[in-house]
DNA sequence: CTGAAAGCGCTTACAG
DNA sequence: CTGAAAGCGCTTACAG
């Protein structure tokens, strides 16, 4: 079944079917009608293959995910679908593995379905300043700064993680806990005129914090680095425990560790917040399911994605790029005790 | 950058070139040598347009995910992936909205990839008993039974529910509960000669449980119906608190929908398990992060992969195909409290 | 408004 | 073992 059966059967040559199809406005009113009755009558569906290998602009925006067990990317990529669709706009999505090179993928993304443009949900600067050239359909980084890198087609919206995290160590620190245990993942090496990554700015704010409240701030002892994952949290917690017997505090640079650091603590007979408060960082939906419900830094998800499409759509149109920070927010849980001084 | 350049670079035809590409044995040593040095120095990389519109067989397996929020079928994903390139062959997987329909879109891959083969993570039965017909390379459903359907070309590989279901209802009762709240998806219709839904396969499990001890079950009063989510779960226990006062335990169909209901009961200030037990169904991660830890149905996710995987390679060597049935495992967790008679 | 034809970047019989 | 050529199913100038 192609393109020439509808030719065929509607009495129209290809060319025609296919203007029809896409909508051009130079196919008469008749012809149109009758074709599409074709292409229903024939279940007909085109070939993208075909499609994509001619076409010289596809009609789509693409959406790279890196990382398919994210859970805040999978609400942002909620959000991103609905307001693309609301907007008369479609857009296809591709999950990336944790470790895959997300600018290599945009380019083989780049060259098969030539999008309107690319919208990343995360991405390591490192990958971006060596490949990203190579790209020059209109992108934007959501969830990470891309201001640093300087490409004329690349905007970004992230939320400030510096300010993010120095807030949920002020959490802490205002709550009275002064020996807090951190369980962060790993500053990877970037040149330092890139940036910084997700991690190593959280860091930075709660340096940051530490710095501002006059409260020693000792990384070989009150860090252990880990992955952004539950069974991640619980083990660096379990370090923690074992290595710093007087904290009282666990930050956590993200709401999956802190569940599974929450779990650690309650397996060594302590509790939250009697024993340890603990604050973790997203605001994912499961931050407020636990239990106790956890204290966290919500990224807005909303937000993130509303933005990130409108600066799209705006770059497609006048080409201008912007880099912007949405404001988070404080969600005060169950989790974090006030001690008394 | 096209297949063009790298044979202008190298000397050879591009017939040459896409031969050697490809790992055809009619190449000399030398030819695939001299290209593959050029394709490195080049970068180059085949358009997947232009070879799937040309290829009459591909040679990757298909995976099929219905949902991208479901966390079961994340870990499966991961085994899945892990397995089929252990065994040496690679694999795309194409993730789907939960109200897509699956074999709708696994026509158009199948049509625009021509897969070995494909894998279905999830599936309607009314779906596939409508459109499977057009689908004629080996597949295996996996989380779901086919035996029912009986197409020459589609495998299955699943947990059984009702046993499952009756295992979890069994050890509520076994427990001493008898006032027990269900939480349960949607019985959609399916005609009954092509079998059930999941959710109608847990339901039917439970009824049977019921009888087998004696115990009255009354769905209307007993059982709410809601998404498959922890705020499903959360209103589904909210409405069932409010409607059976004596109740004294949950049977969730799903561990996310536990979840939520956990959180429920202890905003009714009642608390788990003391005032209401819980037992929720398919063994993710989290089940076992919760506090208190989850009582569950495992459902075997290496297995269930493994299985898949070797089923369906099975399949396109001797056609033969299976319906095969993968044991689960009971997680007794700190969720469900023993009544003293 | 419509048709005929070129061509997207590959793969694959077919010769040699 | 290698090359020349046909063709996959579309889109898109180009005529008319």
């Amino acid at each position: 079944m192609t393109i020439k059966d509808v030719a065929q059967r509607s009495g129209y040559a290809i060319g025609t079917v296919s203007r029809a199809l896409n909508g051009h406005p130079d196919v008469s009113e008749e012809a149109r009608a009758r074709i599409m009755t074709v292409v229903d009558e024939l279940g007909f569906k085109p070939n993208s293959n075909a499609r994509h290998l001619k076409q010289r602009e596809g009609n789509e925006f693409g959406i790279i995910v890196k990382g398919t067990h994210n859970i805040l990317f999978a609400s942002i990529v909620e959000e991103l679908q609905s307001h693309i669709k609301d907007l008369g706009r479609s857009v296809t999505i591709h999950y990336l593995d944790e470790d895959d090179d997300e600018v290599e993928q945009a380019i083989q993304i780049y060259r098969e379905h030539k999008p309107l443009g690319i919208m990343f949900l995360g991405g390591n600067l490192n990958n971006f300043s060596r490949n990203f050239k190579n790209i020059t359909c209109p992108c934007v980084l959501v969830t990470n700064r891309a201001d640093t890198l300087g490409f004329p087609n690349l905007s970004s919206v992230s939320t400030d993680d510096v300010v993010g995290a120095a807030r949920a160590m002020g959490v802490l620190l205002d709550a009275g806990h002064s020996r807090v245990g951190i369980i962060g993942g790993e500053n990877y090496k970037i040149d330092p005129r890139l940036g910084y990554n997700t991690s190593h700015l959280r860091f930075i704010g709660i340096q940051q914090a530490c710095l501002q409240h006059g409260v020693k701030f000792e990384p070989d002892y009150q860090l252990v680095v880990s992955r952004y994952s539950m069974e991640g949290g619980y083990e660096a917690a379990g370090v923690l425990l074992d290595r710093c017997p007087d904290m009282t505090a666990i930050l956590a640079m993200s709401d999956v560790m802190a569940i599974g650091a929450m779990r650690a603590i309650l397996d060594r007979g302590l509790r939250v917040p009697d024993d340890i408060s603990i604050i973790g960082y997203d605001g994912i939906e499961q931050a407020n399911f636990c239990i106790p419900r956890l204290s966290t830094i919500k990224q807005n998800a909303e937000l993130l994605a509303r933005r990130g499409v409108d600066i799209l759509l705006n770059q497609t149109e006048n080409g201008q790029t912007v880099h912007e920070i949405v404001p988070f927010q404080i969600v005060n849980g169950e989790s974090v005790r006030i001690i008394e001084k």
